[in-house]
DNA sequence: TTGTAGGCGTTATCAC
DNA sequence: GTGATAACGCCTACAA
């Protein structure tokens, strides 16, 4: 077992400088031909490879950039790692993850954790216990100490960093649109509680198609789902929900749910009490997963676009994370770096499946 | 934007020396209980953390466990990690992702990128690719540099680590015993090609199964399914092959699947054709998914525990990573580190829903 | 053409 | 009690 040879090794074994070494292996014409050859030769015999964590001291910069989520056994969460990968990969970047289970400490915990030398900056997607929490001094503190933070999905404005949000308000109208397009005049709303602000802006989307196509809205047909509960009953729990509010209002013909499970399960209940999808009753859901393009009847969903998302934000962060290295050198008097965050929306877009007309 | 600080700076701004602060804040007792007191009200007050780059040069380790996995958008993958990074954390370990996206090449890539100094150890699962050339080396070299792997469910005996494996013999073994105790006759077999490894063992189990109960192997019941397409076509071509076989296969009343994705899709052929599940045909899927548990009807599965296999894989790598550090010390004759490899077996679950009676 | 020295941030050893 | 020094592995400005 050989550990990972270093310039002093190839120095000493060679008799030569440590920077004779270094200079020879990047290939820098001070040297001398012969000894750059002989140099080059005897560090590709032993795999010679340069130390990242050395180099990483050195440059003050490591990159690599952290990532992180609320979970990670999530389809959209997991779609936007791969772009992220993808791009970071693609620029010379590694990903390092962690997860913060929805909770407020262990997003701190491990933002901490990264955010001493581990990386050149976060891509992140807020907690939900921070969003209830509103406390958002961990973002400002990290922000502060020159370390950028991207965030998506689950942003929030009171946070100055740059942002790639899913156009969840236009992909809700649109839903909803098409439902009312295709004769439902019924809709119903399946959505959560409000703190988590995709949900509020999918909501609203809802209420906007509905008055712009002069449809009163009835908050009869609006159901908010206690989504607090874990998965172990949760699935039960709602379907009574679900169950209990068709039963309330049988004339639903249309439903718009703020989820795929939401959208699923609704599909679920539908078929037990005997409705026909699509027939009966649509289903739209928002977020393309798995379970929509595998359901029976397949689901036509909002789709977020997970990957794009995540190539978007490693794009925006790399960016800004090798903008900063000409910074110093650049006296550009407008410089403003305070409000020239950027904010990108991604647009949805409907998947027509089998549970639409 | 104040940069972080550091022991210099602490120590300039205190007209004191760098290690002075380094020992007050270590709480030596080298030093005076006033200089300390000073010292640590400072570093509170600019919230003072040691750099780990820093760190993990001079120690030669750097907490971080590197994970290299096929692809991420896969719930079997995803749960392990989430088992990874819960002990990781938990063990004061970070974790840094690496996708091979099945590719040979990527694998190797990632491999390099991360095994200089970034990482103090592997766990990884082995791509299609990489299984399919049968060329090993890379996993080879690394482990010869004295950096530990340990691989989990796709492993392969030539290589010699840790690894944590899904019992899938024994967990197919269990599944078609289940379908001929429920009354199943002629069982179905959906399968992959030979050449990963843990789809040669579900098929295995089969056989071994059917042979138990005096049952004698039709090798017409069998249909090994091409899957190196890509996503776009393949669905339509699984449910073509399906369709045909069923259709050539009459007589089938029972189907073990080797992943979810072939029971789903097996299920909704037979009810498009007119079957009824289970009574008249039953299944079971290896993988316990998000599909299994909303399919309608829910799919019995063979859960994996993907979780603890991440947790297992976890431990093991740390405990390694940790002993290590003994070793230079002990002077134990039978150290034998070349066979003393643990190969741990997750036992799987059967997880009966409404697939089978 | 080659080598020396300093520094990235930290800790540990040893001297004062 | 406190501080200087070396070392982790690398790079580079500056000497020689």
């Amino acid at each position: 077992m050989k550990r990972k040879i270093t310039l002093k090794q190839i120095a000493r074994e060679l008799e030569v400088s440590i920077s004779t070494v270094s200079k020879a292996l990047s290939g820098s014409k001070e040297i001398s031909e012969d000894t750059t050859q002989k140099i080059q030769a005897f560090a590709k015999l032993y795999n010679y490879r340069p130390n990242n964590i050395a180099l990483s001291l050195k440059n003050r910069k490591t990159k690599t950039i952290g990532i992180l989520i609320p979970e990670i056994v999530h389809h959209f969460f997991s779609t936007v790692i791969f772009g992220i990968e993808r791009v970071a990969n693609k620029r010379g970047y590694n990903v390092i993850v962690g997860l913060s289970n929805e909770s407020f400490t262990k997003e701190i915990i491990n933002m901490e954790m990264l955010a001493n030398g581990s990386i050149d900056g976060f891509i992140l997607s807020i907690s939900k216990e921070t969003l209830l929490k509103q406390d958002y001094h961990h973002f400002h503190a990290t922000i502060n100490q020159g370390m950028p933070i991207v965030m998506f999905d689950r942003v929030v404005s009171e946070v100055d960093c740059d942002k790639v949000i899913v156009d969840d308000f236009n992909g809700a109208v649109k839903a909803v649109n098409m439902l009312i397009n295709k004769g439902c005049e019924n809709i119903a709303l399946l959505t959560t509680m409000d703190y988590v602000s995709v949900g509020r802006l999918r909501t609203q989307g809802y209420l906007e198609a509905l008055e712009r196509n002069n449809i009163e809205p009835n908050s009869d047909l609006i159901l908010k789902i206690n989504d607090s509960l874990n998965s172990a009953d949760h699935l039960e729990f709602l379907e009574n929900e679900i169950n209990k509010f068709f039963e309330l209002n049988p004339n639903i013909d249309g439903v718009f749910a703020v989820n795929e499970l939401y959208a699923i399960t609704a599909m679920k209940v539908a078929k037990k009490i005997g409705l026909k999808i699509p027939e009966d009753i649509q289903v739209i859901g928002f977020t393309d997963g798995v379970l929509s393009k595998h359901a029976t009847p397949t689901l036509t969903t909002v789709s977020q676009h997970g990957q794009r998302i995540g190539e978007q934000a490693a794009n925006l962060l790399i960016d800004r994370l090798e903008s900063e290295d000409v910074e110093p050198d650049s006296f550009i008097v407008n410089s403003n770096p305070k409000s020239d965050f950027i904010k990108l929306v991604i647009e949805t877009e409907i998947i027509e499946r089998e549970s639409t007309k």
